[in-house]
DNA sequence: CCGTAGTGGAACACTGATGTTCCATAATGG
DNA sequence: CCATTATGGAACATCAGTGTTCCACTACGG
């Protein structure tokens, strides 16, 4: 909110547009993660936009699709970032992605909902964190790093819904989490 | 297959009325299961029936949907049955439980993809399970009977995808959800 | 105060899915 | 072998979502 862009020299949006713009990803995320195949009325309302302007921003629906896995993506890698992977042991590291992921409210849940392959987060780095897990003994090595990180997503649908269902606090909610994310991956004794 | 029906007194399917009714639901789970929003017509194509016969079983589309619900239903509650909740400590119940949903297949993505609210799954009989894991202590007392529930559809979802995802085999996949389900609601220590 | 950028609404054509009707063709059982 | 039953295909009207066009309105900066 009230971010303001420098302008850039090429065809940038300027102050205006890209509040509209951000309004309309904002809404569309909202929205479609509730159902993916909502029109895109439903959108245009939700960001309190005329059905015309949405059309102006993104000509086609699968251009805001496109847009809308790109700002999810964008939101991914910052909760990626931020949880600093690389750091202490592997299910620490593990702990404190499953805690900015889960930050991530309604982002998640479009990622569920949409195609939006899991594989647009950091493979990579989740996957060596996984291996350093192995080795420092907080990750049993029977599991495989793709499982761990299959595991991690579904434990984070677990929460959204359990949060959605019974309408537990959300701090609760991801003690639970982190909880059962912890305990299904360390070593059996 | 080759259920034979005795034929009741009123309007109910002799044998092949059964059949293609069966077909169509079969290819219904399948084909919704990948893609809730799919025509009619790739369900008619996949039962190998014209989209008129389609039609002639279930009218509305809607009436399809709640066949199927129908049906998820029943297959949910048999697996149900045949896990003997009632039996043995919490956490090994649960872990048939586990075993048996997992072998559902398809009837399971269909539960994910579509609203299908788990609710329709034996609530009570579940809840009860967990209970008697509370008390018996192989389930920690900290985790409330809708979060393990909510805990397990996730770990099956994680199971699904994870064997979409990569390929590995049923039993392998099998192994590693019973696994970490286990490590998930046991005590901590 | 005027011009421009941004917007919203109405109207439109287009498309794909849906649901219906009608008819021709197997299959099935008595 | 004939009548009933189940089916598939083609044609059709309908409908909702989509994408486009055009015009009017507002805000804002020079």
């Amino acid at each position: 909110m009230g971010k303001c862009y420098s302008a850039a020299v090429t065809t940038v949006p300027t102050g205006s547009r890209a509040r509209t713009r951000q309004a309309i990803l904002d809404a569309a995320i909202e929205v479609l993660s509730r159902n993916p195949a909502a029109p895109l009325g439903d959108v245009a309302a939700a960001a309190d936009v005329g059905r015309t302007t949405l059309h102006r921003y993104f000509p086609e629906r699968s251009d805001l699709i496109a847009a809308l896995k790109e700002e999810a993506g964008r939101r991914l890698d910052q909760a990626g970032m931020r949880a600093r992977v690389e750091e202490d042991t592997g299910a620490a590291a593990l702990r404190r992605l499953c805690q900015e992921y889960f930050d991530l409210g309604d982002t998640l849940s479009l990622l569920f909902q949409e195609q939006v392959s899991f594989e647009a987060g950091c493979d990579d780095e989740v996957e060596s964190m996984v291996r350093r897990g192995h080795a420092d003994g907080s990750i049993d090595p029977e599991l495989p790093p793709v499982w761990v990180q299959s595991l991690m997503w579904s434990h984070l649908y677990a929460a959204w819904s359990y949060l959605a269902e019974t309408g537990a606090s959300r701090h609760d909610t991801l003690r639970l989490l982190l909880r059962c994310v912890e305990g299904a991956v360390r070593p059996l004794r």
